[in-house]
DNA sequence: GATTTGATTGTCT
DNA sequence: GACAATCAAATCC
């Protein structure tokens, strides 16, 4: 399936908790760094309080959000920076923010990017594993996945199978809205120390794989 | 292990 | 000038 299709034909929902177990790839131009994607958060846009785009807010910052299933959003917040895809068709401003992958590929370069920085805390959170890449701007902000270096893999022959797909309320955002605050829209694989936040005695064997 | 706090910058008002 | 889809170090059990 091309990246048009499955970031549109499928609701925001649906895609992010598919997402997991797929490889995500970032070739810094020498190597190729990545991992399996073990944590994905929805974002449903112009209603979505928690949304970026809530309201039907629009800025060049956000404009990624905007663009067609298979667009990437790349948001900076502080210091750090966000990976999302964007889903739905042109103008429905919907997306996928990847929270965390478990490390496979380019290992030794991203603890390098880290600063020597390994184990669980080389990927476990979003601006963690955009540091690992080596990204520290907005540079593949608006352009289309394969027109980027990074890829997702959408071969069902190469990803690994969750034994289970947990849901839970989305990390850091507002709780001021507690209708969206709480709303189950964070899918993670259940027992991977990869994923943030999880707790030690949650872990499962062979990192939650089947 | 759980909770708190300081760091620090793009973006919008 | 205030705030944010965070992180890591410090502190307190």
């Amino acid at each position: 399936m091309d990246y048009s299709t499955y970031f549109t034909n499928y609701s925001t929902e649906e895609i992010s908790a598919d997402l997991l177990g797929r490889p995500l790839t970032y070739n810094d131009g020498k190597r190729t760094l990545g991992g399996y994607i073990v944590e994905a958060e929805a974002y449903l846009g112009k209603k979505d309080r928690a949304a970026h785009s809530y309201g039907g807010h629009r800025s060049p910052a956000n404009e990624g959000l905007y663009g067609r299933g298979g667009t990437i959003y790349i948001y900076a917040q502080r210091q750090y920076f966000f990976f999302d895809v964007a889903t739905q068709a042109k103008d429905e401003p919907q997306g996928v923010l990847i929270r965390a992958i478990e490390p496979a590929w380019g290992v030794e370069q991203m603890i390098s990017n880290r600063s020597g920085k390994n184990g669980i805390l080389l990927t476990n959170g979003p601006a963690k594993m955009m540091q690992a890449f080596g990204i520290h701007d907005k540079n593949w902000d608006l352009h289309f996945l394969s027109d980027s270096p990074f890829a997702i893999d959408l071969n069902d022959q190469h990803q690994k199978r969750p034994q289970e797909i947990a849901k839970s309320a989305r990390i850091g955002v507002n709780q001021s809205e507690l209708e969206w605050a709480n709303k189950p829209l964070r899918f993670f694989v259940a027992g991977n120390p990869y994923v943030s936040r999880m707790k030690k005695n949650d872990y499962r064997a062979n990192n939650g794989w089947q």
